[in-house]
DNA sequence: CATGGGATGTGGGACGTCCAATGTCCGGCC
DNA sequence: GGCCGGACATTGGACGTCCCACATCCCATG
């Protein structure tokens, strides 16, 4: 009889009524991204709500996205991240390499669908669409072609780029989010049959593609870069018998 | 110096440990999607780990789809569901739709190019596709649209059974967590001007541009629908000052 | 005037305890 | 003998409190 006294009968769990009650917060107040937000004690008073069940709360909302928790500075407003999406596409990906389902191919097509599309829409959009950028990135990526490996940051680096001129950040949100689950699960692949080279060659097709507003030539290429990936998909053989490393 | 005591340095938090602990238990003991996972109690005791810091990371866990916590029966192997996604979405959207930035229109600028490409690759596989479903939906559609409304979750069906023949789930819930995204936010938005009959019309095109391989006129039936999207977007006035309903 | 070491405040971690929801099982009642 | 209901065990939910780690800022010290 100690707490839980007076309350009424409640419907859902607290961290859920914290969870809602952050984000009214946050909407009420009209904050925006980075902007401060109550600290733990401050939401237990104004909620007159244990400690636990804010902290359970904010987690949950953290690893949403919707917060940022800086220990010992205090919690902010998040930016949009996609970092929840990334764990668990990644985990059930990785949990469905074991069988015979393989969810990094449905990855991966859903990728070369988007892709293709925001390709076209370039051509569609040029020549007002600045493609120095992306000119930029293709130059570098050749260079290192050439004194070694390409490098998985230039990699992501391009198709960022790339599609930065439309002007939908979401865009870039998600195909890297997309990226990042194939990148973390590169340990459980085999390597990549294609030479740097290769790598830079198929990359430059896309972006002269574009340049030359090409779109069978877009199509083609998106296709062959993809063909690789699905390659080095294909040939996965190394169990995962062995414990995978927590990050 | 009661509890805490031999601890060795740490680098990670606790929370993230258990997070990965768990997921390693996943994979090592290779569970599937529904399988049990071992009590809270369990985990206590197997990791030497407080109650409250393996809740926490449960928690978290539930919320990016890894686990299915029901409560007074046991935690499970969670199945992808992308909710975390959908949550995520949502509120950057309703923040930002406060501004004069408007994330929900790159967010259907996202499924416009997705559904779009989608389209085309149904066409790429026909005759061997089997539109009976997405038929069926159609005409539940238009019979609806006849007597009142077209209920949205006829609208989400027929986005769902449209491009399952493609085999490939994942786009289904990409696409079921984008179209939740827009429904969540539609208090927020004005009242639709297209008639029932136009939404059934609309999506009636789309199924006919498919059935007929007619290319050219898939892609102007997807833009027509997603016109209709953008301009209910477009007309957005009523502000966001009443509290949002916490679902 | 520059700098290093607290003082302070914030989140992180861990217990222990009690509450509540769910599932199971056994015994009484029909 | 079958069925319904309540006791019991199990499991998650919530809380309060203690201490630790981390970041910042200010003041004392050189």
């Amino acid at each position: 009889m100690f707490h839980d006294a007076h309350r009424p009968r409640r419907r859902l769990t607290r961290s859920i009524e914290v969870q809602e009650a952050v984000k009214n917060i946050i909407l009420q107040r009209r904050l925006a991204a980075g902007d401060p937000l109550p600290t733990e004690s401050e939401l237990m008073d104004e909620l007159g709500i244990g400690r636990n069940s804010v902290r359970e709360a904010l987690k949950v909302l953290q690893a949403v996205g919707i917060v940022d928790i800086r220990h010992g500075f205090g919690m902010f407003v998040g930016r949009m991240s996609l970092a929840g999406l990334v764990d668990e596409l990644a985990f059930h990906s990785r949990m469905s390499l074991q069988g015979e389902r393989n969810q990094l191919g449905h990855l991966i097509e859903i990728r070369e669908v988007l892709e293709s599309g925001l390709v076209h829409r370039l051509i569609d959009q040029r020549p007002e669409v600045n493609l120095a950028e992306a000119a930029q990135v293709i130059a570098q990526m050749e260079a290192e072609a050439l004194v070694g490996e390409v490098s998985p940051e230039t990699d992501r680096l391009f198709h960022d780029v790339l599609y930065r001129p439309l002007g939908n950040p979401l865009v870039g949100q998600l195909l890297g989010a997309f990226w990042d689950v194939y990148q973390q699960l590169q340990d459980d692949l085999g390597a990549s049959d294609e030479t740097p080279a290769d790598v830079a060659r198929i990359h430059r097709a896309i972006y002269a593609a574009v340049v030359s507003a090409d779109r069978p030539a877009a199509t083609i290429a998106i296709r062959a870069h993809f063909d690789g990936v699905r390659a080095r998909l294909a040939r996965r053989v190394r169990s995962l018998e062995d414990i995978p490393r927590p990050t």
